[in-house]
DNA sequence: CTTGACTCTGTACCTAGGTACAGGGTCTAT
DNA sequence: ATAGACCCTGTACCTAGGTACAGAGTCAAG
């Protein structure tokens, strides 16, 4: 029976044996059985759902929101387009992450634009203006 | 003498009063001058100041970079090059996040597109691919 | 002269996602 | 049988930018 320590867990799935403590306490992975001393004991499978939950990340869901993802995937009568609707808001996210970058860049942009580089600092376009406009 | 009590600069420049102090703290603003009964007296400048620091954070900076720029601007020998420097390193900074963003969001609807949202959720193709995939 | 609104300091708490001990127990190799 | 590497729990700490008390003092109005 193949069963793994959290340490072999951790080196394999590329996260530190705290990490996996700390996931188990917010949820996102089962509680593991334990050896008569107290050990956890993960099955093999245990990777694969870190790594999901890594790979998930990367895609900028929150670990909430990762554990909603999977007692989705946990539960048989969901259907999919559940699954597809958080991505699509995730999507929504993102575009308005984006659009606020998009705005603060403008108004660097602008204010970047009038300054020479070269005046003392008493002069400074940008300065002055970060001190009298509102940024919006 | 126009004097404020912290009350009046905080909703005159519309933050809470444990902000200022906090201001204060991280060396943003300069300790006041105290009354008798030790309570904190500004003047005026006071509130284009704070109002300096909300804008600037409007622009992306942090408060550790806020007290760059305030330093810099107090330096009667610094010159104008080193605030356009700054903002430029802050457009870097920008367009570092967009860049990932953009990114992320390639994934995501690469992963949407894959999924008609009517399977069930066990075949769901956005779920399989987070858990088969880097999400490179 | 008392009540309510304000201020003071110091410290704890918050989100998110962990990381780092301390003080123990266990397991493995020699 | 003992050293070193691992594991356990519990708690504190980290960044960033604040927010929220507690317990005490002060100020202005009626």
């Amino acid at each position: 029976m193949p069963e793994l320590t959290i340490g072999e867990v951790a080196k394999r799935a590329g996260v530190h044996v705290e990490t996996l403590r700390y996931y188990e306490r917010r949820g996102l992975i089962e509680e593991p059985p334990r050896t008569p001393s107290n050990y956890r004991m993960y099955p093999v499978e245990s990777i694969r759902r870190i790594r999901f939950i890594k790979r998930a990340q990367e895609l900028g869901f929150s670990l909430e929101e990762i554990a909603g993802l999977l007692s989705l995937r946990a539960a048989p009568k969901a259907h999919c387009g559940a699954v597809r609707q958080r991505a699509e808001a995730k999507i929504d996210d993102i575009d308005e992450k984006m659009r606020d970058l998009r705005r603060i860049k403008k108004a660097l942009s602008g204010l970047i634009a009038q300054c020479s580089g070269r005046g003392p600092i008493r002069e400074c376009p940008i300065l002055e203006a970060i001190d009298e406009d509102a940024a919006e």
